[in-house]
DNA sequence: ACTCATATTGAATGATTATTCAATACAAAA
DNA sequence: TTTTGTATTGAATAATCATTCAATATGAGT
């Protein structure tokens, strides 16, 4: 792998959202990266896959670190957009809002195996590309804060004194990460039902007089 | 007589170990992976750090692919002694063998940004290259299955009904996944201390009367 | 129909890198 | 010392790819 990253200004980065290539060629980069790796995809794979010419691909979005990095940036809102939506849901309790996140953690749209070997890709070069770095952890941090707000909500209405709100909320994202990263390694084995019932006892043993993590 | 380099017999292969120019070359590649990720490691740059010729390792170990192999292979093997070594002493009740492998799971030696780096990196390839997937997934079954038992063993001395032994364990395992990504993100908010107490403070949890999970 | 601006092509370029192998160094035996 | 087998080198090779760019297509405005 060889990239020369080329700088474009956050003008260009808009005007390419208007070009309907633009987003086939994300899609093609999100599907040759699941079903080859990070490491065997080329600009030409990913062209024939968009159907545009490689020079295209290349011309617009100006390298191929450039087309990464916007295939990242498109699956972190996807999946930003799926929780965001549940922790404003105002017509659930925290509760219901907690065991929504679960379900969405491990829904068939966000951890299913391809995107999860698109995920653990990006991850895996996040020491050495810095760019990578502040799209993940930007985006973690956020979710982070949400998930440990939302469970300060649930200790108030259940009572539960040994584990701080922050200490529960990072239990379950490394759960998670863990999990899903597991699902690679064996996904009939780490099955959605499996994860989710898993993570639904480690809240059932917290909060005993909550009936509705089975 | 007109032996092919690339085939090799078992005693040979035996004889590759005892070769200081084998481990120098092991050891190298997985500092390499560590600074430059596994894309952009090159044969050149791993026969420079173990001062060697980059003839000499293609040479030596008859691929690119094979030494990296080998490389995860030593990885693989070093971690397993760690903990083979905590399930088998016989000086530890249950609960001290469990508070053993916790330490050794995050320890300087095994849970350094580096080694982690190599991990996640050769994680993220699994999904493409089965033998990586048979070197790694096998070695999980054992770890796993280990862990199963202790709990259980844990489980007859402490009174505890609601989880079974193998969600304790498995939740354990994803947790420790989990934590390991999330120190190559952000490896002062997860050091070791903090992710040692997280899962003791499970522990704790699951296991009221046990005072030796802090 | 013509002009001009923009979109798209695809072949050429140059850089990188795994792999090969003839040449050489080395050391042990004779 | 000479011979002989093994270890090691490093330069040449061939393959792969990102990137460039001159050429061509497209289509809107006149």
């Amino acid at each position: 792998m060889n990239i020369s990253p080329k700088k474009i200004s956050d003008h260009q980065l808009e005007d390419q959202e208007f070009s309907i290539n633009h987003q086939k060629l994300i899609d093609a980069t999100i599907e040759t990266i699941a079903k080859r790796g990070l490491g065997d995809t080329t600009i030409a794979q990913v062209a024939k896959k968009a159907m545009v010419s490689q020079g295209y691909a290349n011309f617009r979005f100006k390298s191929k670190e450039n087309l990464l990095l916007s295939s990242l940036k498109f699956l972190s809102d996807e999946y930003k957009n799926s929780w965001q939506r549940i922790f404003e849901d105002n017509n659930l309790d925290p509760v219901g809002r907690v065991i929504k996140i679960i379900e969405n953690d491990f829904s068939g749209k966000i951890a299913n195996r391809n995107k999860i070997a698109v995920w653990v890709s990006f991850y895996s070069e996040v020491k050495f590309r810095p760019s990578y770095l502040s799209i993940c952890q930007k985006q973690d941090e956020i979710y982070s804060s949400q998930m440990e707000k939302l469970i300060k909500e649930v200790n108030i209405l259940n009572d539960q004194s040994f584990l701080t709100p922050r200490e529960i909320s990072e239990t379950y994202l490394s759960m998670v990460d863990g999990l899903w990263q597991r699902i690679l390694f064996d996904p009939k084995m780490y099955s959605h039902v499996f994860c989710k019932d898993l993570i639904k006892k480690y809240f059932r043993n917290i909060y005993a007089d909550e009936k509705r993590f089975v």
